[in-house]
DNA sequence: AATAAAGCCGAGTGAATTACTAGGAATTAG
DNA sequence: CTAATTCCTAGTAATTCACTCGGCTTTATT
């Protein structure tokens, strides 16, 4: 029952975009080293991203990445969906993907299964990155000084 | 983001038991072949199932599988947890658990996870066996005249 | 007492997934 | 021209998953 470290690098990076819109293409070198994770391997994660439509690359020196969307039009669940696949505890409830075994009609552990992937997809549907972007700016004010990656 | 086997299918087991609650120890093999499990395998699951206090056991012939607790005190998240480890969509927020990394205090994306958490632990620790036996039945009545498994 | 039905236990296994690493080609600003 | 950067494919060690196999122990029934 967790992510891989797909979503949550994939958040963290995206977060990393969202903190410096507007700022021109941020190389992925950059949000690699603030965010702890390995360049050759965050820069897969993005291609997930990026044919997905969420940012978009500006190629050669001075290029990088940034969001095709402004931040708070882009939320959790269209990134984990992307890196992780269809939200849903199981298969058999998994929005777009439902292999159904023949049980499903009459299965009442999948009634159960289908509620909490409906908890779960109305959390990550209703963040956007702007309300991340927007926490960390609240911390930071009446915070202990500490910068809040960032 | 999904449950392994070891949770769908213990779920399917705790709820086959509290459908026949009260009715003496039910052999692990009948409830294997219900639920399209292998019998093998769901022992290995039933026997932490067991150790945790969730059913209790009767050996030799005749001898079985039952809940320890009545079907109205025994929920989702206490089975899944068993099974599946704590639950949460990262380590650093699982509950019990929690490896922090450095970042944890100052991490956004930390409490994005801590309430899709929250949504989750919040349904799945106020849906008890109970409540899906009553589902089960209330289907039954007013409905196409399959069995739910059952 | 013998038998058969059941739980209990530990080891092994093939396949898939995970979290990377390695290396190089293509593109572009300076 | 060079350095910075994206883009792409392939490989890989370690782990996890979903079982299987085989044997031992306990107990109701005959």
């Amino acid at each position: 029952m967790k992510l891989s470290t797909r979503g949550e690098y994939g958040l963290r990076a995206m977060f990393d975009l969202a903190l410096r819109q507007g700022e021109g293409p941020v190389p992925l070198k950059d949000v690699a080293e603030r965010q702890e994770i390995s360049g050759h391997y965050l820069e897969q994660l993005i291609a997930g991203l990026r044919k997905a439509g969420l940012v978009k690359s500006v190629r050669g020196a001075q290029g990088g990445y940034m969001l095709a969307r402004p931040p708070n039009e882009i939320t959790v669940g269209d990134i984990v969906r992307v890196l992780e696949g269809p939200i849903g505890p199981t298969e058999c409830v998994s929005q777009e993907d439902q292999t159904a075994c023949e049980r499903s009609e009459t299965c009442i552990a999948r009634r159960v299964w289908q509620r909490v992937r409906d908890s779960i997809v109305e959390v990550m549907d209703s963040i956007t990155l702007a309300d991340m972007c927007a926490e960390a700016k609240k911390i930071e004010r009446d915070g202990s000084g500490d910068m809040y990656y960032i």
